[in-house]
DNA sequence: CTTAAATATAAAAATTCTTTCATTATTGGT
DNA sequence: ACCAATAATGAAAGAATTTTTATATTTAAG
């Protein structure tokens, strides 16, 4: 939708590093501001709401514990730090003061990355997938409908619940308990029954399902993709 | 409380990895139990509900990311995986697997203890209430009970799914069609029906409701507190 | 105070979901 | 290849939930 994966505030008083990182960070699909201080850093989450702010913990002026601090609980916004090496009291401190996240200087920019995508992932709890299509299959959660070649399924209300946690944790094997759990089921039986349904519904040979598949001894995954 | 601060399972091939680990956490007040495969380690949390697993990728037999992928979601135990130097790939799809975080080796082990305890400390404040208590009312939805005035109601999947959503919006007001949403419920009368059940449960005077109310025009609303 | 619209409620009817059961198929280990 | 354990499946029984119905009650507005 948006052409930018987040919008990133970048906080470091070294010109060199800050830059480096801008670079690194726009080849990666993120939309990048900068600031040199703690301070300048405030005034712009003042105006703008960012996706989630690199910060560097020591800076002249107001460092970034004392920014974290003060202003985590004002703002949504997650917080990664970067921290001097070896400095463990340091890091301690900044999860302390609700920090989501640091990296030891140096870092690895690709380490930066990731730790983003990371921290970007759990809190954008919002993206939890409801419409999902591969190859001729199409799971549309909001319509409790599954298409699969041109056939049009219904789903029910406990099946929704399961392709959800499904979808939403793909390769991910579920226990035919946890199942149970999810959907408020007691008997490990009855789950055997649910998923020979499903499989109905979603693989084009549920005798051979290809998406909904057995892991003996331990339960059921969706593999998509 | 207890005389340890958490029970954490070390996972590693390594002997000497495995040994060093276990020694340095509990040092640090861990409890720790060791295994020495994936097999051995997916035999122990059977056994044992540990609060931490650490995870080396890298092993003969299943490796940490299968190990993960295979769990994580049977248990609820966090995990953070130890992770080759330079491999990010790995650190990629242990997080998609469900990680919840990882070191990269060779770490140190100080380091390790600083995640661990972020972690323990972020998942112990997950805030979505699942049993409240107000007045001489008490609504379980791990057990699916309402106790009320020491009389016992069992709630079943609808019930629970409503009060979910009202119990962590109390005030906030649902209308009979974003219930029905919730629900997957079409028949705006059978929300009524829904909610004079729910009544019967929650208040000590269903006729004069206390809690769940109406909103006319609007839909209900759960006051608590 | 009356009225119309909205809500409440009990009970029955309709529908949907869960469980059971009997049988067959598949899998992994020896 | 064989055995024992695990899984799949169709069909039917059993339970539980949703919807309808019919009637009563409450509310806001004039």
């Amino acid at each position: 939708m948006n052409k930018f994966d987040a919008h990133i505030l970048v906080v470091d008083d070294d010109d060199g590093i800050r830059e480096l990182v801008k670079e690194y960070l726009s080849e990666n699909n993120f939309l990048i501001t900068t600031a040199n201080s703690a301070e300048d850093a405030k005034e712009k989450i003042s105006i703008i709401k960012f996706d989630l702010i690199v910060l560097d913990i020591m800076m002249p002026g107001k460092s970034g514990l004392e920014f974290t601090s003060e202003n985590k609980n004002n703002i949504n916004t997650p917080i990664i730090l970067l921290t001097a090496k070896g400095e463990s009291s340091e890091r301690v401190k900044g999860l302390e003061v609700g920090a989501d996240d640091y990296l030891p200087k140096p870092f690895e920019p690709k380490e930066l990355v990731l730790r983003i995508k990371n921290i970007l992932n759990k809190t954008k709890s919002k993206n939890i997938k409801r419409i999902i299509q591969f190859d001729n299959v199409k799971i549309d959660l909001n319509k409790l409908l599954i298409i699969q070649n041109k056939k049009e399924f219904k789903i029910n209300r406990t099946e929704k619940t399961i392709l959800e946690k499904m979808i939403n944790a793909p390769g991910q094997t579920f226990s035919r308990e946890s199942i149970g759990k999810i959907i408020d089921i007691e008997k490990e039986r009855s789950i055997d029954v649910i998923i020979t349904r499903l499989r109905k519904k979603i693989e084009i040979n549920p005798k051979n399902p290809k998406y909904l598949q057995t892991i003996r001894g331990s339960g059921y995954v969706l593999w998509i993709e």
